[in-house]
DNA sequence: GGTGCGGCCTCCCGATGCGGGAGGGTCAAG
DNA sequence: CTTGACCCTCCCGCATCGGGAGGCCGCACC
């Protein structure tokens, strides 16, 4: 039996960290003295305290790694501990974005960005839509264009996407991803869709969408500068993805921001009425 | 002018997180209204938004965000981003070497350790010693290592290393590195230590040191099993090491942890003064 | 000019995981 | 028994984010 000062030794975890463990029901101690409240550890418990630390070093919540540790069988074992070098993995890729959107970002004299205001009239198309949270959305993502792909045999345009501003305001929002097509079919997930007019300002970004942040600021930068106001869901347009080619290099999306003419400080004629939504 | 909704869409930072930027002096509003408290933001602050967004993302703390903010020219920028971007890479190799742990650790049935309890004799050694905090370890036993090496030009043996255990307790501690050498120089940081003389629980470890903490444990068990305590600084002596051979699979490492008999439950004659000391 | 609702304000609280420190009891060498 | 290291509990602070309450503000609409 060990006091919990010599199992901090043993184990390079902090007493105070051991005692929180004990306090989580992480890590119990082999028996708790009734009278004092001495903790006492077994040898035994050496390994399971190196499992929690190595975990804790890969940020593993400590609710995950009791739910880690509760699991008897190792196969479960090494399901949780895969998901969780899983989501390491994705958030290596966030951060490897993360790192070449600051690149651009902090570049001496980025090019001016080319924006084009275009009318676009309502379409009916086959889309894919559901809340989602922001995390989760390129799973759905991915999902959704699948299914796409699979329903709609001859599409006539590119792919693209409606993104609720909500999404990166509050977490999570209402997404939508379509293929156009001449008769929407109904199938699945799948279901005929039609996008209302929109004047867009429209922006088109090359390469991955590690960066795409960057454009979406610039063309909001334009959009505000002259004068016109945002108005619902952002559109993407997938003009040239990973689907078209493998070199990233070649890739093109069009960023679409429904816009509104701010009303000019005039007086109107009574038919002219041409007010800016509200932005929901 | 825009409202911070209208900002928060633009920039994809939701509003409390502005408000907060705000407060911390992050980001300021270009005007806020003296009344009704309201804040409004330049379409020219979009970029500085995006830019604190891609650094938290990269977990860089608000105090060096603002920091980088501050600095004017872009060269003094782009060093403390690089600096940062090297604490990512390292945290990156820790977070290499907790997989590598985890799954020695969850190897069904590790083998056994061999362990073997070794007198040493008090020696005298070139050595360079400090107080160091735990994140500052690697730093530093490069540099005392480098600057031992530059000095022992005919080493009778292999370098070593005392490592005080309140390093891991507490997060700092005492270390020392050495090389024994048949006059030991006094010459910068080296200066002629004599190690006093230990019985040792002697463990080696193969391999990179990703999962040293691994062996450190069964050597712990191993000591407890053995009715030993432990009493005093671990010494690690790196028997092949990178200096050596580029095959990680190759190298040795030593774990040598002192250790005193614990007193058996029995009388003892006034002479026979064996005690277990403090752990300190 | 009034009304309604969405936007904005401030202030407080919780979660997370760690450490610092106060105040006091326990254990074992001498 | 004394002494000093060790252990106990409890409270607070850190950083960053989100939730929610309670209340003012502004703008489209009538």
């Amino acid at each position: 039996m060990l006091a919990i000062g010599e199992f901090s030794q043993l184990t390079h975890l902090s007493v105070r960290t051991l005692r929180r463990y004990h306090d989580a029901g992480l890590l119990e101690p082999a028996a708790v003295d009734a009278t004092t409240g001495y903790r006492y550890y077994s040898p035994d418990q050496i390994p399971t305290a190196q499992v929690i630390h190595r975990l804790r070093e890969l940020d593993v919540p400590l609710s995950d790694v009791q739910r880690i540790l509760r699991s008897p069988d190792p196969s479960t074992r090494a399901t949780l501990v895969a998901d969780h070098l899983q989501r390491l993995e994705s958030e290596l890729d966030r951060t490897r974005a993360a790192v070449v959107s600051l690149r651009r970002l902090l570049r001496p004299d980025p090019a001016a960005l080319d924006v084009e205001l275009r009318t676009v009239p309502a379409t009916t198309v086959a889309a894919v839509e559901d809340d989602v949270a922001h995390e989760d959305v390129l799973d759905w993502y991915a999902g959704a264009m699948a299914e796409l792909d699979a329903v709609v045999r001859q599409p006539t345009g590119a792919p693209g996407g409606l993104y609720d501003n909500a999404l990166f305001e509050n977490g999570r929002g209402h997404l939508l991803v379509y293929r156009p097509t001449a008769e929407p079919p109904r199938s699945g997930r799948v279901h005929p869709v039609t996008l209302p007019a929109v004047e867009l300002a429209v922006a088109t970004h090359v390469g991955e969408h590690d960066d795409i942040d960057v454009t979406y600021g610039e063309l909001g930068s334009w959009v505000v500068a002259n004068a016109l106001a945002v108005a619902g869901p952002v559109r993407e347009t997938y003009l040239v993805g990973p689907r078209d080619t493998p070199d990233p290099g070649a890739w093109r999306t069009e960023i679409g921001w429904p816009v509104f003419r701010m009303a000019p400080p005039v007086p109107r004629g009574p038919g002219a009425v041409e007010r800016r939504p509200r932005t929901s």
